[in-house]
RNA sequence: GUGGGUGUAGCUCAAUGGUGGAGCACCUGACUGUGGCUCAGGGGGUUGAGGGUUCAAAUCCCUUCACUCACC
């Protein structure tokens, strides 16, 4: 009996919802943003420091821990959870992402993926059933299916290959599958409306604890991921989260929630904090420029996060110039604490039946921003 | 004091008579199921100074200044 529950507290098959996904290790509300731990750790954080910023749950990656330091060691620790000190949901990604990121280092056939480790070069075969084997080594409480990430563009002919390869790898990772925790399919079909309906209908008749929607943000224009987001969503089982992954923008998630997402996850608010490239209300400032030399002011007046209430914007350039872990460290709470705020005030917003106003007021800056 | 060497972008250095460049630094931008990386643009010069030779001088000649090494 798996330990995995949607509550879907209100909205339907489209448009904002709020809900709460439970797992063995505990619960998240939705919409909710996963920060992204691809290496059993949100890159210069402590998992309290985490927490602290108001993540309920991460995502770690199959691929890279499979790679190192093995699944096999992590099973033996305890588990991820353990293993990682984070005692809350943890997804992993499959390594679906790293068909795509890692295209010209792997080979792809009907029975899986083979890569050239970008480690030390040795080969390794990643199957649909290897890779729910892994993640359940690892312990994850939401796992994902293994898909091919298509690139963008790509012609309707490669799409409908693409999706029916995801599709059948789904199917196989849903045989492989033990049923203790939960095992998430992912639409695909690239740009084409009548491909991801096929995949969400190939998926739906599978049947999946969640769905979610994959080969997003891969170059393709926002305006239309939105629409593709906005015409798959309907035809997903409302009481199933959906996650839309690798997303995205403040923007994107603000869009894509007004679609009928339950959560995302997304390396941006935490590489581009590594690149000092920081999120506030009033738009993305680079505090590498050279106009935050000697402003004593911080990233964000009114922000709560401890980068806020200590540091000003010369002290945080320096660190930056510098290349000072502590400057990587203050950067990365400051966009979290950004993304989570954000989450936050979404939830409020539908809960308090006031959606609209926050959609139309969120719109409104960034249309502010551009002038 | 004598003899030698070196003076070119913020720094380290290319360019041996024919439109003064590179790396780093600096300045902007990009980054979407993670390489802290990387990539794309940009600003920068009286070639220490002064004079001469030449159609043409960073380059050859003279003077001078600075730095540096060796020797009195």
């Amino acid at each position: 009996m798996s330990d995995f529950r949607f509550d879907l507290i209100s909205g339907g098959p489209s448009g904002p919802r709020l809900g709460r996904v439970h797992t063995a290790h505990g619960a998240f509300e939705t919409p909710a943003f996963l920060p992204v731990g691809t290496q059993a750790a949100v890159k210069t954080l402590s998992p309290e420091e985490v927490r602290e910023l108001g993540a309920q749950a991460i995502l770690a990656n199959t691929y890279h821990l499979h790679l190192r330091p093995g699944s096999g060691v992590v099973r033996e620790l305890g588990g991820l959870h353990r293993f990682m000190n984070w005692n809350g949901p943890i997804l992993t990604d499959s390594g679906g992402f790293q068909v795509f990121s890692l295209s010209e280092l792997r080979t792809l056939t009907p029975e899986g993926v083979t890569f050239r480790s970008h480690l030390d070069g040795s080969s390794r075969f990643l199957s649909p059933e290897l890779a729910v084997g892994i993640q359940e080594d690892l312990g994850s409480d939401i796992m994902m299916v293994l898909d091919e990430c298509l690139q963008y563009p790509a012609s309707f002919e490669q799409a409908a290959a693409s999706l029916e390869l995801t599709l059948a790898w789904a199917a196989r990772c849903k045989e492989a599958w033990r049923g203790r925790n939960a095992l998430f399919g992912i639409v695909q079909g690239g740009a084409y409306p009548e491909l991801r309906l096929r995949s969400a209908a190939g998926l739906c008749a599978i049947g999946f604890p969640g769905y979610a929607l994959g080969g997003f943000s891969v170059g393709e224009p926002p305006a239309l991921m939105y629409d593709l987001v906005g015409a798959t969503a309907p035809h997903l089982p409302a009481d199933k989260p959906r996650y839309l992954m690798g997303v995205g923008t403040p923007r994107d998630l603000v869009e894509a929630v007004d679609r009928g997402i339950d959560f995302f996850d997304c390396v941006m608010p935490t590489r581009n904090a590594r690149n000092g490239s920081l999120f506030t209300a009033a738009g993305t400032l680079n505090i590498r420029n050279a106009a935050h030399a000697a402003d004593p002011a911080p990233i964000e007046t009114g922000c709560p996060c401890a980068a806020c209430r200590g540091y000003s914007r010369a002290y945080l350039r320096h660190l930056s110039l510098c290349r000072e872990t502590f400057g990587l460290r203050l950067n990365t709470i400051h966009n979290l604490s950004y993304y989570q705020r954000l989450m936050a005030g979404m939830r409020e917003a539908i809960a308090a039946g006031r959606w609209t106003s926050f959609r139309d007021g969120f719109r409104a800056a960034q249309t502010a921003k551009k002038d």
